[in-house]
DNA sequence: GGTTTTTTTGCATGAAATTGCATATTTTAG
DNA sequence: CTAAAATATGCAATTTCATGCAAAAAAACC
């Protein structure tokens, strides 16, 4: 076959099915992984498709999630990801909202978990449809302006209507005192919709987000199960906290 | 044999199977391949063919490389786009679903554009957050695997409850015996959804698609409004569309 | 026909392209 | 963190290509 032939195939196949992994084209095509790397990166250079970690995806449907994430933080995010990962177990329905936390979460859920997820937010909607075991379910409404949360009567109306067995949430205001506070008055009531939804519920923050306080209240500590931040057990300022079981790093 | 004689079968080999190699032509033609070479040569130089290495390709299968054939493909999606968007006017409800073609047209949609929209996507609800004065309403559902569509019975009730101005869909089978087709019962559904909840109905193909067939039949031609494709006016194949107003390029 | 001129062809040579493999490095999954 | 997967890189083997050149074929000329 000549060269330029796989290439064409190839791009056809990207766009046809708007992602392609190099060990199937590599066996799809009788040549070495070796050959296709350099034939994708070829075309990623022509500027037709976008080369990623094991295969490409087409160009129109490749949306970088990364690079706007402080790269101080991403260390702390991994750890909180993981953290958050080892809550969920096999057959839960997990409900998850938008941010760059939580998608540093969603980024790093393993493809063997199998599991409903709900979402209040297009990008991780989006990180999770190639999670083989996980149905992804939208909950859909107005979306907020930054673009990564739909809110709105709809949403809770929704929310109202199904059962979850673990909510994870992030939050921009967290202490002692006044407990979980937001900025935002449409986002305040989608979170709390999503705790009456949930058995259980999590707030994964970065420390740096501890003890600060917005405008409104979104409930108290006594009514998160986990608190999840990058912080080693015992370090938080937040012993107070007298509510369900308290996870930290 | 002549060689005028020779070079005109390889142009017909060209066309016949959109490809040749070199070595097959000299063991069929019982010259060496330097030859061939030369003949491959003159026949690309004259432009009736595209040498590659190893042999040669028809000018028409080579389409994404060449420089010139990809500034057609590029102004063929922005002919599109540009005619979808002339569609769209302030103050319209307007639905759009998923797909290459219809994320094409959500990339040009002009900033100043006043309109709500609803979408049964997370990459065109992502798309469209940035624009100011546009309202986005995503109908939430089960994400189909392919990540750019929802569907299910929630998707389609929640349809039934809006009122759309204008609904544009991109579909896969489309001629004027079967009208709009889909190989996918799911898809089907949600689109014969989107389209009783539309005044008018919108649908954007690129010309490779006329005059395909799949298996489940959405609508006969009659039900759709515009059509748009990047073919000029009277070109098209499906002259025998009397349905309602036919939108050409 | 015979000779000259032009074109075509095959071959040799080195350059360039393609491919697969081995190895070291990076990224990812758990 | 550790193991596995994917990647980048260098290298060698093979194939294809471009070029020059001489022989062969065709065309042009007398």
């Amino acid at each position: 076959m000549l060269r330029k032939e796989r290439l064409q195939l190839i791009l056809k196949e990207v766009n046809v099915h708007n992602k392609v992994l190099s060990a199937e084209l590599s066996e799809k095509l009788s040549v070495s992984e070796d050959t296709i790397r350099r034939d994708l990166h070829e075309l990623a250079e022509e500027g037709v498709i976008v080369k990623v970690h094991g295969g490409a995806m087409s160009k129109t449907f490749h949306y970088p999630f990364d690079g706007n994430s402080k790269v101080y933080a991403v260390s702390a995010k991994q750890k909180i990801a993981d953290k958050a990962i080892g809550l969920m177990k096999n057959d839960m329905s997990i409900l998850i909202e938008g941010g760059t936390t939580i998608m540093e979460i969603v980024k790093k859920i393993p493809l063997k978990l199998r599991a409903n997820f709900f979402t209040l937010s297009p990008q991780t909607a989006i990180a999770l449809s190639d999670h083989e075991n996980i149905e992804v379910m939208c909950i859909g409404g107005r979306l907020a302006k930054n673009g990564n949360l739909f809110t709105g009567a709809s949403v809770i109306n929704q929310l109202a209507g199904i059962r979850i067995d673990l909510c994870i949430i992030g939050v921009n205001g967290l202490s002692s005192k006044e407990g979980l506070t937001d900025s935002d008055w449409e986002v305040v009531q989608v979170i709390k919709a999503m705790m009456r939804s949930a058995k259980k519920t999590a707030v994964v923050t970065i420390a740096e987000k501890l003890n600060t306080v917005k405008k409104i209240k979104i409930s108290d500590l006594d009514s998160i199960h986990y608190l999840i931040t990058e912080l080693p057990p015992g370090s938080s300022s937040l012993s107070a906290y007298k509510g369900g079981q308290l996870v930290k790093m």
